[in-house]
DNA sequence: GTCTATAGGATGATAGAC
DNA sequence: GTCTATCATCCTATAGAC
């Protein structure tokens, strides 16, 4: 889980794994560290450090700078995600089961990093949604398609269109809350209960009495 | 809603409305905007001016300097939306439809002002969890009370101990990540969607099939 | 593209008069 | 308790050599 590889080097397109460019590890790790603590905490030179890459560098490739800089680590975070819930979600047959198997992972995520890295949006969002536009509205898109993929998976599995939309919002939601609460409380046990609470309202799988896919 | 009065000038105890003293001003501007840019985007300056205090007052009343305030506004933080929570969930008779009020009061705050004000709690207290202990105990323990409340609540009106247990923390949660969701998309749909959802898992009220409070 | 140096300003915190 | 002045440090961003 949580490892994906894709070759290496492919030019113009972005990088995944070995042989980052400098670019690569500087949004990487502005990513990782604003994940941790906030837009406001991180700076430009601690980033630059963390990617092995001179401050000159990141202005190179930044030109509008920390905001700039920030959008691309919260489209990151977005990708990042984004493909975590797709591979978790088409892994298992039961939607319920396969919403439980994402807050696994999530706990699993919190534990490894010390509670550390929750989600790689929120901390950079949140305190910078007031005040600058561009960073707020690519955390909302990183939402609207965190939910847009539940709800695929939810109409695969029979569920009607309207329902499948509300459902996904509260899942993403719950999801976010829980990762928050797990967080600041050091506790796994907020994403278990909302894994289960969430299965609850998802029910068992539908397609005993809809094969239609919609 | 969302206002509390009390007598005013309680010596010794915290003041809650009118002649607010200057120690209290200065909580209420630190938890307003620290709610609103985080810890790290909030300046001592910036709160002594909003507070209409000098910088020597700040470091007279809080000789910890921005840590001890940070605490002191996720505490300040915490006890209004235990007032909040209460106050609500009083009001109804029914828990399901006392859940969906609390989303409404969420969404009005949100709103009204033009999607800054959320969790008073959850922007101080990420991006320095990992950090500063001291601000991540505080916050630890406003979720604690939080879902305190809301199980003292579902149990009140006939829920068993170990549901209301887990339903409290499910609640707690969601309402705490759908704010986040309506606040960066500045949008109020994911409360009430939160808010009908929630109503689902608690289901009608208990009355009929127990009388007992337990 | 990479690097160093630096400008210009803001920050947390302290000292000490009143 | 309140206020002002100030220190030392850090920040974002830029300039310009290589």
């Amino acid at each position: 889980m949580r490892t994906r590889t894709s070759a290496p080097g492919a030019p113009g397109t972005e990088e995944t794994d070995a042989l980052p460019g400098t670019r690569e590890r500087i949004v990487r790790a502005a990513s990782l560290l604003m994940q941790r603590q906030g837009y406001d905490g991180t700076g430009i030179k601690q980033i630059s450090q963390e990617a092995g890459a001179t401050l000159g560098s990141v202005y190179h490739f930044f030109p509008g700078g920390k905001q700039e800089l920030a959008v691309a680590a919260v489209h990151r975070g977005d990708e990042e995600f984004s493909a975590i819930l797709r591979e978790l979600l088409d892994a298992e047959p039961d939607p319920a089961k396969a919403v439980v198997a994402v807050t696994l992972d999530l706990a699993e995520g919190l534990r490894a990093s010390d509670w550390r890295d929750g989600c790689p949006v929120t901390a950079t969002a949140l305190g910078t949604s007031g005040r600058l536009p561009d960073i707020q509205r690519a955390a909302s898109t990183a939402f609207a398609r965190w939910q847009e993929i539940v709800e695929t998976r939810l109409r695969a599995s029979g569920m009607p269109g309207d329902e499948a939309a509300e459902l996904a919002v509260m899942v993403i939601c719950t999801l976010e809350g829980a990762e928050l609460a797990a967080q600041v409380s050091r506790d796994e046990r907020p994403l278990l209960i909302a894994g289960r609470q969430l299965a609850r309202l998802i029910g068992p799988a539908r397609t005993d009495r809809s094969a239609r896919t919609d």
